[in-house]
DNA sequence: CTCGGTGCAAACTCTTTGCATTGAC
DNA sequence: GTCAATGCAAAGAGTTTGCACCGAG
């Protein structure tokens, strides 16, 4: 809420509302998630809503999108200025953040033509203690 | 064509068609583009069909599945038993593989939690020599 | 006042499912 | 002959788009 806000860009409700819900959240969350959220508190924001202020946050660097991870369903969480990525628990569909990065300064050298790398994206699958029994 | 078939595999039309454009291609392939590559060559094969033998290829230990790669198709490449992880250009949408897996031996460390660690996934993306310009 | 953002419905795309028929073993 | 695999159609899921109205700047 005191958050700054990029210039040239709208302060609506339910850009408020979505931004709040990415702030709370303790790990990444779908645009359904979200939706659920927001009517649980009795703020109903369409679904396309929340996509479209998605698609804004994660073009204007606020948020960032992680997609591929297990479900179908693309991610959400607040840009955080450094990689986070994740493992998921394939019974459970437990998420658990990484506690680094092993890329941040090789990346470039894994590719044999000249690149220039903007992002990666990184994943990891397996069972999670409690599922590994 | 000469491929180790997977006992208890049925040995079909469309599996062998199948396998043949996943030999073939150089980079992973979609679902789609295997049912344009066998229209082309007049061997019309259902895409229900297609996404089936690509599902048994991949049970099966065949073939593997790259998805959240870009576009919001799923790829898929005959398994090679060994990790392959690719680069893709935002813009021309090339696709480049790594040359080596950063993780092959470190994933495990990077996760506070036991966790079982069964595989894991890794993109690049950016832009290639040139679309860069 | 103006124009971008939103509600809502409908379309789209990729993938999956159901069922009768076919064909591999 | 048996049962799994396939052709085909139709449903699903997640996401996107179109358009009239609303509301932030």
């Amino acid at each position: 809420m005191t958050m700054d806000w990029p210039k040239d860009f709208k302060r609506t409700k339910q850009r408020v509302l979505v931004l709040d819900v990415l702030k709370e959240a303790q790990e990444p969350v779908t645009a359904a998630d979200i939706s659920a959220l927001l009517e649980k508190r009795g703020e109903g924001v369409w679904l396309s809503t929340i996509y479209r202020v998605l698609d804004a946050f994660t073009e204007a660097g606020i948020a960032s999108k992680i997609d591929g991870l297990g479900g179908n369903m693309a991610l959400y969480e607040l840009y955080t200025h450094q990689h986070r990525h994740y493992a998921v628990c394939l019974r459970c569909k437990k998420i658990i953040p990484m506690r680094s990065c092993p890329l941040e300064h090789m990346a470039p050298q894994l590719l044999d033509e000249d690149f220039r790398v903007l992002g990666h994206k990184l994943q990891m699958y397996g069972h999670c203690a409690k599922c590994a029994k």
